[in-house]
DNA sequence: CAGATCACCTGCTTGC
DNA sequence: TGCAAGCAGGTGATCT
C-alpha cells in the first residue's frame, strides 16, 4: 500500500477533511461522512469489529477506520487534488467580511448555502440550524436578502456555537465518539436540533420539522421569520 | 443557476 | 412478534 512505512509529518483538517501529511510526500485523505470513526488502541483487536474498513499500525498502537453506513472516505494522495483547493475555508476562521462575501456570491434559500462546502467548510446539518436559530434567521430565508446587521449576529453564532461544539468535543446523536472512544455533549446544548414538537427555549412555542435543501431542518416559526 | 430528486449504505425507531 | 416505513452528524450526479 502506498502509505506502507510511511512517517505522518503532519495532520491538518479544514472543515470537516482532515489531511495526514507523509513525510515522503502526499497524504492520507479522511472524511468520516456520517458514521465515520476513527478510533486509536494500543493494540489491535481480533477478529476485526463489524464495519472497519481501514487498519493503520503504527510503532505504538493501531488506528482503525469504522463506518457502518460507509459514507465516509479513507484516501491517499499524492497530490492535493485541484477540487478540494476549490472548497471554501474553514468557517471557524473566517472574517466577518470573508463571510458576508462568500455568501452573497451565491442565490437561494441560506440553508442550502451554509451547507454547501464550496462557500464555507465545516457546516453541517446541525450546526446550521442551531446558528440560524440563534441569530433568528429562517432556513428558507434568500440569502441575497440578509441585511449587514442580520448577517453579523450569523457570523457570531457562527463562531460561538462551533467553538463551544468543539469545546464539548462533538455532538453524539447515536454514535460518534472521538479516536478514544468518548461521546461528544454538545446535544446537550442543542436549542432546536432534533426538537421537533417541543417548546422553544426563547419563546416557547412549538419547535418545527420541516425539510429544507433535501435536510431534515429544525426551526422557530415565532423566533425564525420567513 | 436554483432546487428537486435520487443515489450511495446500514441500523435504529416507530407504527400498524 | 413481525414487517414496512421513516429517519439519521454527508455529498455528488442528474434532471428540470
Amino acid at each position: 500500500m502506498a502509505v506502507t512505512g510511511a512517517t505522518i509529518v503532519a495532520v491538518r483538517r479544514r472543515g470537516k477533511q482532515i489531511f495526514f501529511e507523509l513525510d515522503r510526500g502526499g497524504f492520507l485523505y479522511v472524511h468520516l461522512g456520517m458514521t465515520g470513526k476513527l478510533l486509536w488502541d494500543s493494540a489491535a483487536s481480533e477478529p476485526l469489529e463489524k464495519h472497519v474498513h481501514a487498519v493503520f499500525e503504527f510503532a505504538e498502537g493501531v488506528l482503525r477506520y469504522q463506518d457502518a453506513r460507509q459514507f465516509g472516505r479513507v484516501e491517499f494522495y499524492p497530490e492535493m487534488p485541484e477540487a478540494f483547493e476549490l472548497r471554501g475555508p474553514d468557517a471557524l476562521g473566517v472574517d466577518f467580511e470573508t463571510f458576508v462575501s462568500r455568501l452573497k456570491a451565491r442565490r437561494g434559500q441560506v440553508k442550502a448555502v451554509l451547507l454547501n462546502q464550496a462557500v464555507l467548510s465545516g457546516l453541517g446539518n446541525i450546526y446550521v440550524d442551531e446558528m440560524l436559530f440563534a441569530a433568528r434567521v429562517h432556513p428558507r430565508t434568500n440569502v441575497q436578502r440578509i441585511s449587514k446587521q442580520r448577517a453579523r449576529l450569523m457570523h457570531q453564532s457562527m463562531l460561538e456555537i462551533l467553538t463551544l461544539a468543539i469545546a464539548r468535543k462533538g455532538s453524539s446523536i447515536s454514535d460518534y465518539v472521538d479516536a478514544t472512544g468518548a461521546p461528544g455533549s454538545y446535544q446537550h446544548q442543542h436549542q432546536v436540533y432534533g426538537k421537533a414538537g417541543e417548546p422553544c427555549p426563547r419563546c416557547g412555542g412549538a419547535i418545527r420539522r420541516v425539510v429544507v435543501a433535501q435536510r431534515g431542518t429544525h426551526y422557530c416559526p415565532r423566533c425564525q421569520r420567513a
